[in-house]
DNA sequence: ACACGACACTTGTATATACAAATATAAATA
DNA sequence: TATTTATATTTGTATATACAAGTGTCGTGT
């Protein structure tokens, strides 16, 4: 569906309009469809998000700098974002011994099971989505993306 | 950049998870870009949004419904976001006479000229992106997307 | 050793997102 | 007309985003 039509637009918009508004609503139709699935786990996508960083670190304990640049939101606040994992024993945060102004965050056993219950799940999500496009088209679009949001200077 | 550089991730993505991620990364680069113009201004960019919608209306009142389903992210709470453009007297709200479950937002002069003034800017971010991509690519990005989300039933 | 700046993280405040429940009005139906 | 159902919007609560200010720790230079 054309980005005009999605957004009940009655006039055209220019070809960069059209790349910035269907970025921004694309992303708005996968993160919709993706909090449908994790719905039922009590868990939000930027919690997700953070769990799947930390099993990333296969054992190694990750700080909050590592998390917040390894997130997709920069500016996310990866502190409060810990905390309601750590209420639900998902993951383990302590302070770091040799530097004592870092945290080590690790993930449980309890997250690392979550993760494996979600896993073909979002596996299927993210195929939900490619399964439109052929090989070389998703390929393309990823090369595209790439290049689109490069900052020049 | 890659995706993976960009996450700072060591391993390779599939292309499935690749272009979800690309998308979502992008989507936060051009919403972190587009808040620096809107800054200044002392305005969030969903209230910019609606600001949108309420001229592209060109004189006719919206009711919520209206703002609702052009608005990018669905689920915003649309009369929050009236409120506050409302004490910045950027619109007017009034209950619709003939059918008083509804209410007409109209945006003022004051929003008008505001928006006036952020055009060029706008119209700048777009491009600067839009300039990374040739006529032809542009073209291919826009029609990969509007393929990519489609809902198959 | 001490002061100073840099670093890592936390906290506070405002806004936005997500979802459910509540309210008010209009339309449909018995 | 009274009751129910549908529509339009508001309100409440929890979470997340955005940004600034605050706290504690470390490294460096004197």
């Amino acid at each position: 569906m054309k980005i005009e039509d999605a957004l009940k637009s009655t006039v055209d918009y220019s070809k960069s309009t059209s790349a910035i508004l269907n970025v921004m609503y694309t992303q708005n139709v996968i993160t919709d469809s993706f909090n449908e699935i994790i719905k039922p786990y009590d868990l939000s996508g930027e919690q997700y998000n953070v769990l799947r960083i930390l099993r990333g670190q296969k054992g190694c304990p990750a700080n909050m700098c590592i998390i917040q640049e390894r997130m997709l939101a920069k500016t996310s606040n990866t502190t409060r974002l810990v905390d309601k994992l750590l209420l639900k024993d998902l993951v383990t945060r302590n302070v770091c011994p040799e530097n004592r102004r870092k945290i080590e965050v690790l993930i449980t056993q309890k997250g690392l099971d979550l993760l494996t219950e979600l896993d073909p799940k979002v596996r299927e999500h993210e195929e939900a989505f490619a399964e439109n496009l052929n090989n070389e088209e998703l390929e393309q679009l990823n090369t595209l993306l790439e290049k689109y949001r490069t900052k020049l200077i």
